[in-house]
DNA sequence: TGACGACCCTCTACGTTCAT
DNA sequence: ATGAACGTAGAGGGTCGTCA
């Protein structure tokens, strides 16, 4: 069994991140990282990367970008009702629809090209600890970082006016001594060696840590969904056909979304 | 109740810095 | 002097929280 996690870049002009974590032994309990990728350019390189690691069993891809987009205007019904659960941590998702995008969404491509050259398919309903099932399923890091760290607001370390590097390398260190923590819970996450290597300037080295850092928390969600199904621990939000989203949660926000799908 | 600011992420355009 | 690389500002859609 084998867990991906990507961070997509949304446009052909940034790159993109992989990391690929793996269980350490056949108890499934502890997770290491076996390979990872910064440098990613267009979705062939990402699936030939992601073939590379492929063994042909078990193949769980979590993606960091929407996948499915069938609405021209507004935002799907998953970002809706995910704001109202996460938007008091400041970690509501960005609307995403046909129009925003040109109609041109490199999510739904890359899907297409991993479902026809390793065979996962966006289908999220499977049994825990299915060791043959092939996925490739859309997460949210910021919902994540929320849930999995139990924190009051969502982590503040992208680029934007008003925010100095010094306060931004600071929410770095913080993302990956949170990340590091992970190696105590369930399913444990042994620490990469370049996770506390913090870039210390601007430019394109801190682009990619911080690229790499949600790719490993995408591949986290996934071996955690994996691990206990939807439930106390993941909830997915919306459906195949409008769109869906992936995030942990904790029993209160469990209860949120609960209450939002009832409504919905 | 209405207005306003903040937030999510990425792109484009433009200005600045650095190397050749 | 020139071009490449990089940083900054603002735009885009929709919702939530705060304040008047």
């Amino acid at each position: 069994m084998r867990f991906v996690g990507i961070d997509l870049a949304w446009g052909d002009r940034n790159t993109s991140a992989v990391v690929v974590l793996e269980p350490r032994d056949a108890s499934y309990e502890t997770l290491q990282t076996l390979e990872w990728h910064d440098a990613l350019g267009s979705n062939e390189e990402i699936v030939r990367f992601v073939g590379s690691i492929d063994k042909g069993a078990g193949l769980l891809i979590g993606v960091d970008a929407p996948l499915i987009v069938p609405n021209i205007h507004g935002e799907r019904p998953c970002e809706t009702q995910l704001r109202r659960c996460f938007g008091r941590y400041e970690a509501g998702p960005l609307p995403v629809n046909q129009r925003i995008c040109g109609g041109r969404l490199r999510g739904e491509g890359l899907l297409h090209l991993l479902r026809t050259t390793l065979g996962t398919t966006p289908e999220y309903r499977f049994p825990p600890l299915e060791p043959t099932v092939r996925r490739c399923l859309e997460v949210f890091p910021r919902s994540a970082q929320c849930a999995l760290f139990h924190l009051k607001r969502s982590l503040k370390y992208k680029a934007k006016s008003g925010r100095s590097l010094q306060s931004r390398l600071a929410e770095y260190a913080r993302y990956a001594t949170l990340l590091e923590s992970l190696e105590t819970a369930r399913p444990s996450l042994l620490p990469p060696s370049w996770l506390s290597e913090v870039p210390k300037r601007y430019g394109r080295e801190l682009k990619r840590y911080e690229d790499r850092l949600d790719a490993l928390l995408c591949a986290y969600v996934v071996a955690t969904y994996w691990h206990y199904g939807e439930g106390e621990h993941c909830c997915v939000v919306g459906d195949s056909r409008h769109g869906y989203i992936l995030t942990p949660v904790t029993p209160e926000l469990a209860i949120c979304l609960r209450k939002g799908a009832a409504q919905a």
